[in-house]
DNA sequence: TCCTTAATGCGATTTATTTGCAATAAATTA
DNA sequence: TAATTTATTGCAAATAAATCGCATTAAGGA
């Protein structure tokens, strides 16, 4: 199943690129300029996902917000950040902070989540 | 707003007890034995969560899950702390490991919330 | 230019959680 | 103990996020 180029996910990275920061559907639907079905947005979201090209994180508001994948060296795998969403500005950052841990190899980690709520540098 | 004693209240409460991990409002409701509705149980928690004797954590499913606080020091602000959902189980438990991070105090923290998801010891 | 099939739009659906409102029942008071 | 106050509950409907089926469109290779 080979990938194809289309102006949507084009949109949709542009978006992501712009802000720097994670964003939901919701906020990238209306950021996005030309007129996109919600299901596909979230189609190329996922599809992003699954390519590895961006991350999914899941706020404790229940929703999801993608941001890029920050490249880093290629050797190096990349690591597990903190995310920060401000509950004024409505956004969600990724931070450059790594989430550390040591758990029983008993345990199977599939999948980091951690995302800290406030107010950020900006809104404070 | 004085809080009553019913018998619902007790009921959850000895469902969280009894698992000692972090339950959904779907899986306490199959668990308490008694008929209780679903809006009622969600009420219950919420209520427990603003009162401190719970606290909520909300997984990479985008569902919340409620535990009970754990009862440290009094001196010692209770920590936060990483959870473990396993995708076998079903369940979610809290692990005994602090969550660590350091932040310019231009943030303002008003939570933590911390998952981690994959198979657990007692499924691997 | 034609053809295959990935990608899209639309509408409907699923699932989690919340809310309004009337009825019930704790717990306090007379 | 009976009366009173209002927190709590049940029920049904409302919200909201995310997904899914299916017919249509359009990349991009032949």
């Amino acid at each position: 199943m080979k990938r194809r180029n289309t102006p949507t996910k084009e949109a949709v990275l542009a978006v992501l690129e712009n802000t720097g920061k994670a964003m939901s559907q919701d906020s990238i639907e209306q950021k996005i300029g030309i007129d996109i079905n919600r299901a596909t947005i979230y189609r190329v979201l996922n599809r992003f996902c699954d390519d590895g090209v961006l991350h999914k994180v899941v706020a404790e508001d229940g929703k999801q917000y993608f941001a890029l994948c920050i490249k880093c060296d290629e050797n190096k795998k990349p690591m597990h950040h903190f995310h920060f969403r401000c509950t004024k500005c409505e956004t969600i950052e990724c931070l450059p902070i790594e989430v550390n841990f040591s758990l029983s190899d008993k345990y199977l980690v599939e999948n980091v989540n951690c995302v800290l709520t406030g107010v950020c540098k900006d809104c404070i």
